[in-house]
DNA sequence: CAAAGGTCCTGCTCGC
DNA sequence: TGCGAGCAGGACCTTT
């Protein structure tokens, strides 16, 4: 489910709730994720302070003294900050409990998400260390993209989403970033120029940057009980959209499979 | 039965 | 031949 907007909004919405707080007790209920939930986790958690509430890419990072609580949240997962009087609903599989009395509570339908903990630098962590630059710093440029786009021979789309490439880009803003850009989502890395690339980068930034803007707008509500943060469905310009006119040349979006995930795209406009 | 917003892991091919 | 990089496909799971 989360894009990189909708893990910073998150990462926003539980922060001032938990940063500075001391955890109390951690609960499982269902301790099989991507991974299973470290059966360490409690030992090394309970007492320690979250210091910070960081972000890398699309994983949450909370830091204490003596290591790091990794999560993710996969395709399908919610963070929500509640209280003890919630009663957990079936797919809610994790708590971690504050001495505030509040809880981080997490929701995973689908269970691709995580929860990992490490004691070391979580920069060297194997999740983590390989990582390409996040999208919205200035490391994410044209020129880093150019270069390393040249031994590559795959469609531009996935080239995007290889986190190793640049983190945060999932389906819906490549998509949206291509159609932007005027590329064709299948165009081969390496058979696009610099200066094409420089709008690329220009559209990633320009459409994370505003996505997460409109994420703001619901924070109040993610936070809550209900809170479902939503996908800033109202800006998207062809994902979803297959049949729709362009909103650019009125012809129809054409929708195709790559990498085992939907493309849609105008065959007009985007060469 | 297909598809859904993620991404790691395995094993293959290719070029030096 | 050996090795690393790049790449495709499979895997994980539930809901609509």
């Amino acid at each position: 489910m989360p894009e990189l907007p909708e893990v910073e909004t998150t990462r926003r919405g539980i922060e001032p709730h938990i940063v500075r707080q001391k955890i109390s007790d951690i609960v499982v209920r269902q301790k099989h994720l991507r991974w299973p939930i470290p059966t360490t986790l409690k030992s090394h958690t309970v007492g320690q302070v979250i210091n910070q509430v960081e972000r890398r890419g699309k994983y949450l990072l909370l830091h204490m003294d003596n290591g790091t609580i990794i999560i993710h949240l996969g395709m399908s997962g919610s963070l929500r900050i509640t209280d003890k009087n919630s009663i957990p609903e079936k797919h809610d599989h994790f708590d971690l409990v504050l001495n505030n009395k509040k809880i981080l509570r997490l929701r995973d339908p689908r269970r691709f998400g995580a929860v990992l903990w490490t004691s070391h630098s979580v920069a060297q962590h194997k999740l983590i260390k390989n990582l390409g630059p996040e999208p919205l710093n200035e490391n994410f440029n044209a020129d880093y993209l150019y270069k390393l786009s040249q031994n590559r021979k795959v469609p531009i789309k996935s080239f995007i989403m290889n986190s190793q490439v640049v983190v945060g880009v999932g389906n819906i803003y490549a998509n949206e970033a291509l159609f932007m850009s005027g590329i064709n989502p299948k165009r081969a890395a390496n058979r696009i120029s610099l200066q094409r690339y420089q709008v690329l980068v220009a559209n990633i930034k320009k459409v994370l940057t505003a996505a997460i803007k409109q994420g703001g707008t619901t924070l109040r509500d993610f936070v809550r009980q209900d809170g479902k943060p939503g996908y800033f469905q109202q800006t998207l310009l062809v994902y979803g959209k297959e049949g729709k006119p362009c909103s650019q040349c009125g012809l129809p979006i054409k929708k195709i499979t790559q990498q085992q995930r939907s493309s849609f795209y105008c065959p007009h406009c985007q060469k």
